[in-house]
Formats: structure tokens, C-alpha cells, sequence
RNA sequence: GGGCCGGUAGCUCAGGUGGUUAGAGCGCACGCCUGAUAAGCGUGAGGUCGGAGGUUCGAGUCCUCCUCGGCCCA
């Protein structure tokens, strides 16, 4: 010790050591964790873990098997990675099995559109063939996705995950909607369906969008010929007149079957009164006609006419006793001689045409309903309810519209056909056309072929909604309605956007004229439509089904195979050839999946076990999987498939606007993985509010990049200060009062970690531990402690306690982000236990009660305002050049305030503030001294620390060069020094 | 067009039952440190709480209308 001066006591101090790297280089390392998962066999590992546990079953919504995952499918898998991981490290055996939905009409186009590059005829393939190269396709893509999610670190049974499509799935989707046929409630209806005539499909609603589109809009007169006023002039005037209608559907008027009116809207009797108008003006002076009073001068305006004058009112009742005649019937085309009723209508509004509304039964929802629900009334006038069928499936008018025979309302292409023009022809020549126009609006088009489509009645298979299943009123409405009650719903006004469309959807559609899915496995008699209900039979169609898959439905011989022996004549039976929608397919998941899983089963709270089953997605699945799982399994089991539906919202452009192409804003899962890595992404599905719309982009990413660092870079000192713990324990007694704060803090976020995971709260997880390490890590405990930490002796119990302290930390905020950032929460495990470890086998630690100190706590917070304006007061001399480091001060600290005297007494509150030395003073501060305005009685005189800085701690203090083997320390570093030297001696 | 949800600092979020000058973290600016160093610490500047009315002694919080965005329908 004869050179002090150029000792480097470096290599004497404790200073953080690890391999942990600062910078994470995530694209590159997070492929290797995926490896050492697989290698340790993590998925495995956990279900052994879990055996015994309650179920907590998070049940995959199946993506569709086509194209590359978005964004949303990233916050969607993410979401429910942190939902199963968070789930198995409380308690339960949180088993994910994702899956897939593979039969529909995307795949089915795909390969069609394949067909019409290569001048193949789908029509000519054998359908099991065809069906052969969906399957092919959907195969493709569930491949690609499983990399792509198992990338985001998706923990789950990637090795065994569930399709639609796997022969097992079709066997018992088949045998769910045979279920529903022998409890009666199937049925082969007739309505008017979205029908696409270029795939030659009925769609769903949700295969729907709406687009603008240029229709041709005609005004019609339909003559009066029976008025059944009492008062008898009135009656002979209105024999005279034409009730107006407007619509931008001209090819429906074959099919017209009545007027709909609202008993709501004020109605006129209009008379033309214009002289001299050219004999081919379709209104000539004289004309009587009905409109409604708001929208006569627009109607007249269109017909060019300028002076008419309103001759008196007509009522509703009046309306309502008329009868009216088709604009054909006078043609003698045959076929239009028919009565046509007025109906009084709440579809009826006075805001655009003339305040009637043409209806045609067979063309669309409201003019069927309304057709429908008069029906009685219309047998008591004498008039028939049958619903013609006008437009074949080509879109060719049928002999239900005779005269029409020959035309097309839309090509094979989606192109207008000629109908339009041949009615407009047709109403010339019957003199009924007083307008003609074009609209342009938003209507309805296939969401595949972007065509428009059209309303036709065609036969369909339904499930009845209001038919009473076991006893009255066990419908399945009210089944699923009551479901809904008893389910949790997060966010709660799920459950009231469930309902109402419960309350209000018409019957459940199934049938689909398609080929790629599971076929409607029902036979019908030939002459009475009956359908055959016959349990042999359904088993040999599972049977089969289960080992062939649903192609066994369309072998040549198949109606023998499955009805011999059943039938007196399998001649006398019908195979219907329609297949389900893929909505019945998804509705079944908890069928085929859930139900035929052992490690799945579950024997759920909602039906008196214990395990819990979740579902999760978008909040457009109200219309969509929780709907339809809701339907089905209300109709075969009488209660929800869930006992929880968590939904959140979708994912918009950092603008708050929808992605898109031409937009050129959006982003791609894959492009932030390569660029930044999943944990970012992850970290931005944690941090925000998925309840509601999400936003990203580049700056917000930034954000998620930034916390990142400042996240690991708390976990990268806490594992190098960790390298020099011992294990030893310290008794809670023993701690300072520093480190039992922290404690205290652990125990809270405990509280508020447990309760929010419970909640799917990830975000408030997130930010609390963010701002805790943030805040009270790194600001504030870490930077106090460095001091102890680095240099006291091996043997300070300061330095144990802390070290201790922070090894609860870390093990606490590891397990606790795990699920949200389970790469870089492994890494750092590891990195601490070595790879053969894993912090996902963890459970979230046991805070023991006794951490829990809430009045240490509120007296912390006092010594931190005291502190606050001691750092402030540093401020002032750091800016004035008087001192740089705060080691360098000596301030004199005035407290008047005995209540905060009262919390600092016996705090080291030089080490508190990272000063060399501090004074304590109760008394007045002298004028001048620094205070704070939120912070009265306490006041700061900054002033320099007196002494020599120690070369080893840097401190400032009288007594370095007082100790006489350590003259450049103080005398608490010299204590560690002669530890050290003792300990490397020799 | 209808139903529902939402709009708090540049970004992400807090702000029970209405009550003093609206908070946090990040980012930004400036400074310090150089034994967490492409790191750490401190200080500071940023908000007419989407807009307009209304109820109230008092509204980010309640009501109405408007606007923008989203989901679902038509």
C-alpha cells in the first residue's frame, strides 16, 4: 500500500456483470428462443405442469386458412398468448389448441380463379376432385400461419391443431347439423336470399359489401280497380286514379305482388293540370294519382310536369280497402291478372320516391316479411300468398315471370343483363311508366366477386329461431338468450350488442349451393319433402364421414350406401347436395374440438364444474363465431359453449383511419418482427387499450421500441448486480427501511397485477410495472443504491438486504411480464438459470403478507417530497457551475413541518439524496434558501461537501485520509478494502 | 340512413358516485454524470380534456345537438 494514488479500486467494487446484452438484436435472437422452447419441450412441459389444475380454456376462434396474417390476426394471437400464459401462472392448466377454418367460398374461389387461368371448367371436374384442391390450398395456408403465429411466440399445441377440415371435424359438424334435423328443428323453406349470380351462391350478410353502384330508377303507376270508400263519389274518383310507386329494381315488377303504404305518411289525390303537354309525355293532362303529400312535387317534377294541383286527401283506410292492378295485366302476357293488395308497412318512409313501395315478395326481406305477415288477410281477399319464383339461379327469368323469358337481370360476369330494359319496354307499352332515372348508391355486392348482387327466392335449409325445441317456449331464441345472461361479457356492452341481435335475427340460413364443405347430410322424400330421420343412418354417414371425410357424400353410390336397408325404396329419397355454412362449421368448434379433446373437455363453471372457458375475438365476431357458436350449441346442448366473451377492437393506421393499400399506412406483423422483433409488437398489443380501436405506426412503434430499451436495460443491471448475490437470506427486520419499502411496493403490485390479469387488463399491467421500474427501480431504489451495492464490504448487511430485495424484484417482474414479453422475460431468466430453465414453467410468486407495510410507505412518500426539493435545490447549483455530480454538495435541509421532520428522523438522508454529506435542521431557513411551492416547510441551502473525495466511493467527506492503511477512501470503503484484500490475499 | 363504441399533452395511458391551479410514463429541449455508458440522473416546455349549447354555486366527469373515427347493420 506504498502507491495508493494508482491503485485502480475498480476491480474492489461490485459492479454489475452480465452477459445480458444491452441491445437485444430481437429478429435475430427471438428464433433462437423458439429453438431452445422446442428443445426443452416447453408445451409439453407445461401440460405435465397443469395436470390436476382447474382448465382454464382459452378456445381459439379459428382464422380463415387463406393469405398471410395482418395485423389483426397479430393482436388477435398475441392477446390470447398473454390471456393462456397469464392463466397458467395463476393456477391454472391453460391449454391452448389453436385452429383453423378451412371450407368456404374464398378457398373455393382461389382455386376457381386457378381454373379460369388455365381454361378449366370447375363444372367438368369431378367435385371430389375439386374439393381435393381446397383442401390443398387450405392445407397451404394453415402451414404458413402456424409459422407466422408460432413466430409472434404463441405458446400451444402447434403439432396438433384443430381444422374444419380434418376428417374428424367434418364427421362430427355433420353429425351436429343431423342433431338439429331429428330434434325437429331443420327445415327446408323458401325466402329471398342475397344470391350472387356470378358464383351462383346465396351469401351471408357477412359475405356482403355494400359499394356504389348506378341502378335505374322508374316511377310506376298501378291503376286502382277496386276502391272500397263508403262514401261512393270518393270511391268512383279513385277508380280513375294510379297509385305512384318508385324503385331501382325494375326487374322485380314481374314479381310485384303488392303496394306496401304507411299508415304514418300523408297521402293526396294529385290531378295533372297542364294544357298542351306533346302527345308522347307519358303524363297527360287529366291523370289522377296517389302520392304521398311530402314527395308529389318531386314525382311531378320528374315528370316534366310543372302544374297539377292537389284535389283532396286519401286516407290510409282508404288505402288500405283498395285493390290495385298489376301494370301488366292488361298486356295478356299471361299471368298478371291478379289482384294487388295494398299493405300498410313500417318499411315505408316518405323521405325519398313516392311514399309507396313496390313489393315483390320473392325479391326482398321487408316485401317478404310484409307478404308473409298479411297473409291472412290476403286469403281473406281472395288473393293467393304463393311467392313466385321469377329469377333462376343464372339470373334468367323463369316462367313465373311469362313475357320476361330469355332476359337476364345480371350477366354470369356481373354485368347488368337486359331485364331492366325489357320491363322499362314492357311499362312504356302498358302506358304505366311516368319516370325514368338513374341512382347512384350504395348496394349490396359479393364481398369474393365484388358483383352486385340480387334478392331471389330460393330454397333453403333454416333453422327455426321461435319453434318451441323441448317445452313452451324452449325456443332456440330464448335459449340463447337466456345463454347470453348467464355468460360474462368484457367489455360488458358485448353482451347487450349479442342480445339485440338475438332478439332480432330471422331464421338461421345454413344451406349454401357450393361445393367446398360439409354437405347438408339430410335426405328428403321425393313427393312430400319430408325429411328422413333414422339413427342407422347417421351413424353410417358419421362413421364414414370420420374415416373418408364428408367426400363420402358425393361417391357415386353414396345414397345406397348410407340409406340400404333403412328405405323401402332409396329411389323414393333426395341427397340434398347443398352444403353448410362455414359459420355452422366454426359454431361446431366446441364440438370437434373442446369436446373431443381429453386435455380439453371441460366441465365448465356455466354447467357446475370448475374450469373456465373463454372466447376471444374481434368485436365483429358478435355477428359472427359467438353467434353462431352461441346458435349451435343452444340447439343440440341448451347452454352457451362459454362462460367469458372477451372482444377487442380493431387495429387503425397511426392516423386513426382504416389500413390500406392506397392509403399506403398500412403495417405488417412481419415487417415490424424483421425490423424491431415480436416482443416489440407484443409490448404495443400490452401497453394499449384493445377494448377499443388500436392505432399504429411508426411513431407509435417507436414508442414500444423506446420503453423497450429503458425496460430491458433495468432488467440487464438487475441481473448484473444479481451476479453477486449469494442467495443469503436477510429477515425482514434486518432490511433497511429502503428495501422493506420495496417490498411493500412488491406486495401492492401483487394486488394490482393479480386483479388486473384476471380483468385481461394488460395495459394496466404494463404501465404499472413500467412506471414502478421506471420510477421507483431505476430513478429512484437502484440509483440510491448503487452506493452500498458497489462499494460496502461483502459482509454488509445493507448490500445483502439489497441484493435480496432485488432478487425478489427480478423475480417478480420477470414472471409478471413473461406473458406479455416471453422472449425477452426468458432470456433474462436464463440468463440468470441457466437455458435448461424457463420463467414460463413459473408461477407467478407468493408475495407474503408481511411485505406489506402501508404506513412505512405513506412515510416514504414524505421523505420523497423531501427529497424532491433537495434535488431541485442541486439544480440551481448545478446550472450556476457550482457543482456537477451531487456528490459534490453538502446541503442544509430545514424542516418546520415536525409531521415531515418527523419521517426523516434517522434516515440517512445523504444517501437518500446521493450526497456526500446533508444537514438536518428544525429551524427557520434563512431568506433565500430554496423551497418549493407544493412542498411548504421545508427549505434548502445548498452548500459543498467539505473534506476530500474518496477515490473509491468518490465521496466527499472530512474523514478520507484518516484511516491509515487507506488514506484516499473513507472509512467505510477502507472496511471493504481490508475485506477484500483479506479475502485475495496469496 | 339506423344501432352501438370511442375522441384527455407529440405517443401510450390515469382521471369511483360532478368539487381546489387536469395527472403519469415515454418522447422532446436543456443540464449533469462517465463504475447500468449507443446507458444512468435531474430540470423544463407541452393540454381551450373533439366542437357548440344546456343543467348546476361548480363539468374532462351529467343532458342535447354537431363533428370526426371505428364496428355492425340497411
Amino acid at each position: 500500500m506504498t502507491d495508493t494514488k494508482t491503485r485502480d479500486y475498480s476491480e474492489t467494487l461490485n459492479l454489475p456483470t452480465t452477459e445480458f446484452p444491452m441491445r437485444a438484436g430481437l429478429p435475430k435472437k427471438e428464433p433462437e428462443i423458439i429453438a431452445q422452447w422446442q428443445k426443452l419441450g416447453l408445451y409439453k412441459k407445461l401440460r405435465e405442469a397443469g395436470q390436476g389444475r382447474n382448465k382454464f380454456v382459452l378456445h381459439d376462434g379459428p382464422p380463415y386458412a387463406n393469405g398471410n396474417i395482418h395485423i389483426g390476426h397479430a393482436l388477435n394471437k398475441t392477446l390470447k398468448d398473454m390471456v393462456t400464459r397469464s392463466m397458467q401462472m395463476t393456477g391454472w392448466d391453460s391449454n391452448y389448441v389453436p385452429g383453423w377454418d378451412c371450407h368456404g367460398l374464398p378457398i373455393e374461389w382461389k382455386i376457381e380463379e386457378q381454373y379460369r387461368a388455365k381454361g378449366k371448367n370447375k363444372d367438368e371436374v369431378p367435385v371430389n376432385e375439386f374439393r381435393q384442391e381446397c383442401r390443398d390450398f387450405a392445407n397451404h395456408w394453415v402451414g404458413v400461419q402456424k409459422e407466422e403465429f408460432k413466430r409472434l411466440g404463441i405458446e400451444g399445441d402447434w403439432d396438433n391443431p384443430y381444422l374444419t377440415m380434418r376428417f374428424e371435424s367434418e364427421a362430427v359438424i355433420a353429425n351436429e347439423l343431423m342433431k338439429f334435423a331429428m330434434s325437429g328443428q331443420l327445415y327446408r323453406g323458401s325466402k329471398p336470399v342475397m344470391w350472387s349470380v356470378v358464383e351462383k351462391t346465396a351469401l351471408a350478410e357477412a359475405e356482403i359489401e355494400y359499394h356504389d353502384y348506378q341502378s335505374d330508377a322508374i316511377w310506376v303507376k298501378f291503376p286502382v280497380v277496386e276502391a272500397g270508400s263508403t262514401d261512393e263519389a270518393a270511391a268512383e274518383q279513385l277508380l280513375d286514379a294510379s297509385v305512384v310507386i318508385w324503385t331501382t329494381t325494375p326487374w322485380t315488377i314481374p314479381g310485384n305482388r303488392a303496394v306496401s303504404y304507411s299508415s304514418r305518411i300523408d297521402y293526396g289525390l294529385y290531378e295533372v293540370t297542364q294544357e298542351g303537354l306533346p302527345e308522347e309525355n307519358w303524363v297527360q293532362k287529366g291523370d289522377l294519382l296517389v302520392l304521398a303529400d311530402k314527395l308529389a312535387g318531386d314525382v311531378f317534377k320528374n315528370a316534366r310536369i310543372t302544374e297539377f294541383k292537389r284535389v283532396r286527401t286519401v286516407s290510409a283506410d282508404e288505402l288500405g280497402a283498395a285493390t290495385l292492378a298489376h301494370p301488366y295485366r292488361d298486356l295478356e302476357l299471361g299471368g298478371y291478372e291478379f289482384d294487388v293488395p295494398l299493405l300498410n308497412g313500417d318499411h315505408v318512409t316518405d323521405d325519398a320516391g313516392t311514399g309507396f313501395v313496390h313489393t315483390a315478395p320473392s325479391h326482398g326481406v321487408d316485401d317478404f316479411e310484409i307478404w308473409m305477415s298479411s297473409s291472412r288477410e290476403l286469403e281473406a281477399r281472395g288473393i293467393d300468398s304463393a311467392i313466385p319464383f321469377t329469377v333462376a339461379d343464372d339470373g334468367f327469368y323463369t316462367k313465373d315471370a311469362p313475357g320476361f323469358e330469355g332476359h337476364q337481370v345480371i350477366t354470369h360476369k356481373g354485368e347488368k343483363g337486359t331485364a331492366n330494359k325489357a320491363n322499362i319496354e314492357k311499362l312504356k307499352e302498358a302506358g304505366a311508366l311516368i319516370g325514368l332515372g338513374r341512382i347512384k348508391h350504395q348496394y349490396p355486392h359479393s364481398w369474393r366477386s365484388k358483383k352486385p348482387i340480387i334478392f331471389r327466392n330460393t330454397p333453403q335449409w333454416f333453422v327455426y329461431m321461435d319453434r318451441n325445441i323441448g317445452g313452451e317456449g324452449d325456443t332456440l331464441r330464448a335459449r340463447a338468450l337466456n345463454a347470453i345472461d348467464n355468460t360474462r361479457f368484457a367489455p360488458a356492452s358485448g353482451q347487450n350488442r349479442l342480445r339485440s341481435m338475438i332478439e332480432n335475427r330471422p331464421d338461421w340460413v345454413l344451406s349454401r349451393q357450393r361445393a367446398w364443405g360439409v354437405p347438408i347430410t339430410v335426405f328428403i322424400h321425393k313427393d312430400t319433402s319430408e325429411v328422413l330421420k333414422n339413427e342407422t343412418v347417421n351413424q353410417r354417414i358419421f362413421d364414414a364421414f370420420t374415416t373418408e371425410g364428408a367426400d363420402a357424400w358425393y361417391v357415386d353410390g353414396a345414397k345406397e350406401r348410407f340409406l340400404d336397408g333403412q328405405v323401402n325404396d332409396v329411389n323414393d329419397w333426395l341427397m340434398v347436395k347443398d352444403i353448410l355454412d362455414v359459420w355452422f362449421d366454426s359454431g361446431s368448434t366446441h364440438a370437434f374440438c373442446l369436446e373431443k379433446r381429453e386435455d380439453l373437455m371441460p366441465n365448465r363453471q356455466g354447467t357446475g364444474g370448475k374450469d373456465y372457458v373463454l372466447y376471444l375475438e374481434g368485436s365483429d365476431q358478435h355477428r359472427g363465431w359467438f353467434h353462431s357458436s352461441l346458435l349451435e350449441s343452444c340447439g343440440t346442448r341448451g347452454h352457451a359453449p362459454y362462460d367469458a366473451v372477451l372482444t377487442h377492437g380493431f387495429t387503425m393506421a397511426e392516423d386513426g383511419r382504416k389500413m390500406s393499400k392506397s392509403l399506403g399506412n398500412q403495417v405488417f406483423p412481419q415487417d415490424v418482427i424483421k425490423q424491431y422483433g415480436a416482443d416489440i409488437l407484443r409490448l404495443w398489443v400490452a401497453s394499449g387499450d384493445y377494448s377499443e380501436d388500436q392505432r399504429i405506426g411508426p411513431e407509435i412503434l417507436k414508442t414500444s421500441v423506446d420503453s423497450y430499451r429503458k425496460l430491458r436495460n433495468t432488467l440487464r443491471w438487475m441481473l448484473g448486480s444479481l451476479a453477486h448475490a449469494t442467495g443469503e437470506e436477510v429477515a425482514l427486520a434486518d432490511m433497511p427501511e429502503l428495501e422493506q419499502l420495496m417490498l411493500h411496493r412488491l406486495a401492492e403490485l401483487d394486488k394490482l397485477v393479480s386483479e388486473a390479469y384476471w380483468d385481461f387488463d394488460y395495459k394496466r399491467v404494463f404501465h404499472h410495472l413500467f412506471t414502478f421500474m421506471t420510477v421507483d427501480l431505476s430513478a429512484f431504489y437502484f440509483d440510491i443504491r448503487k452506493d452500498a451495492l458497489y462499494c460496502d464490504a461483502q459482509s454488509s448487511v445493507r448490500r445483502k438486504a439489497a441484493l435480496y430485495v432485488i432478487d425478489k424484484l427480478f423475480n417478480c417482474l420477470v414472471t409478471w411480464m413473461a406473458p406479455m414479453l416471453p422472449f425477452t422475460m426468458e432470456e433474462s431468466w436464463t440468463s440468470r438459470f441457466g437455458e435448461d430453465k424457463s420463467v414460463h414453467l413459473e408461477q407467478f410468486p407468493k408475495v407474503p403478507r408481511e411485505w406489506k407495510k402501508p404506513e412505512l410507505a405513506e412515510k416514504w412518500e414524505k421523505i420523497r417530497t423531501v427529497r424532491r426539493v433537495i434535488t431541485g435545490a442541486l439544480e440551481i447549483e448545478r446550472r450556476e457551475k457550482r457543482i456537477g455530480s451531487s456528490l459534490e454538495a453538502h446541503p442544509v435541509v430545514y424542516v418546520t413541518d415536525a409531521n415531515l421532520m418527523a419521517a426523516l428522523d434517522g434516515r440517512d438522508m445523504a444517501d437518500i439524496a446521493i450526497t456526500s454529506q446533508l444537514t438536518l435542521s428544525a429551524d427557520a431557513a434563512p431568506e433565500g434558501a430554496f423551497t418549493l411551492d407544493d412542498t411548504p416547510g421545508v427549505a434548502v441551502v445548498p452548500g459543498l461537501a467539505e473534506g476530500t473525495k474518496c477515490a473509491r466511493s468518490w465521496k466527499i467527506l472530512p474523514e478520507v485520509g484518516s484511516d491509515k492503511d487507506y488514506p484516499d477512501v473513507t472509512l467505510r470503503d477502507a472496511e471493504a478494502l481490508r475485506e477484500w484484500d483479506a479475502a485475495h490475499a496469496g
